[in-house]
DNA sequence: ATTTGGTCATACTAACCAGTATGCAAATAA
DNA sequence: TTATTTGCATACTGGTTAGTATGACCAAAT
């Protein structure tokens, strides 16, 4: 089979939002795809080397290209945010919210711990907040949105409220709770409508 | 030294809020405070032993006890609870923000990994909004608090609003967008007064 | 045809790490 | 006093883990 060095990221990044980078396997996943060391050693350097790989090329274009839809959104930039946290809830499945955000996860394992996990995963939030920022600040633009909002403000409100509600749903281990914060992250969005 | 036994779970609590539980080696954590597995194993059966007892003697009863302060708030419920948010606010530290909340920490890493976590964990979360839940409740009895306001949705979203603030300020590794979020949060819920 | 470089497999190593077995001095109980 | 339990220390074990060293196969280049 060709592409194995993605093969190897793919599997890896699933096992690591099982039991995080710190608990991640490498060797035992590359078992798992029939491998042995040495494809592993060939594609990367060595484990640190594999867990950033895996956060540019895999995480950081999935997390990053679900918010860049906005930037294409033709409707009330409000709406289209909502739009955006509804799409969430249709695509992740129960088990998704077992296991968390990946980004979410990642953050708290691994902020504090390595500074090339750390840089890798502040410049994914804040490629996120910028997409949800630069909606709200078109809306005001359009007059469609309340010219007080604060577009930083509120980038980073929403994504809070987003964290926290993967968090809740894993401490929860159901999505129940997601979907009942997202609703009211969703009533208060629609405040800022309107040019004031 | 006495109580030697809560002097190990304090400072393998330390380390794990530091490392994770995962990244928790308990021997090392011994040998810094001058012992050897001998005390670590006759205190406890192993490291599970140790982390579920942490959690129920150390970290529990924090969370809870911060929280709990509600139930004896004689202002404003709403009040009470913005109260507790910028209690938050002085008590830690910068180091403590870029270590993060150590329930969202845990949360991240083991609730779906280890029952025994995921239980305690979970009763640590539902402690903290009944206690909120319960503000809001009494406030809305006393006319206080508008009544078409969901107790049990409010406390959902200001849990999810705190630890996502949580996240975001260990994503950046700086105090600062914590105090921006919790803002916005203290704004949001000052709506919720009046008796509607 | 020979060399070279890319793509892996096999086998080994050194460190680590949770846990166990044993011992022993001091406190407590009989 | 003697026996037993408590509170640790010391030394060992077995399994795991990240990483390395080496070599073989194959395709492309020379």
């Amino acid at each position: 089979m060709k592409n194995l060095r993605r093969q190897i990221q793919e599997k890896n990044r699933e096992a690591m939002h099982e039991h995080g980078y710190q608990g991640l396997r490498a060797d035992l996943v590359i078992k798992e795809l029939g491998l042995t060391k040495g494809a592993y050693y060939h594609y990367f350097s060595g484990k640190q080397d594999l867990g950033y790989s895996i956060l540019d090329e895999l995480i950081a274009p999935r997390y990053l290209g679900h918010w860049n839809v906005l930037n294409d959104y033709f409707g009330h930039p409000i709406e289209g945010i909502i739009e955006r946290l509804k799409a969430l809830r249709t695509e992740l499945k129960e088990e998704d919210f077992q296991r968390g955000s990946q980004l979410n996860n990642l953050i708290q394992e691994m902020a504090q711990l390595d500074e090339g996990f750390q840089n890798r995963l502040q410049r994914i939030v804040e490629g996120i907040r910028l997409a949800i920022g630069g909606a709200i600040e078109r809306g005001q633009k359009a007059r469609l949105v309340s010219p007080d909002a604060n577009p930083d403000e509120i980038s980073l409100f929403v994504l809070s409220c987003l964290m926290g509600a993967f968090s809740l749903a894993k401490a929860y281990q159901s999505r129940r709770s997601f979907d009942l914060a997202i609703e009211h992250l969703i009533n208060h969005l629609r405040t800022f409508k309107g040019s004031g």
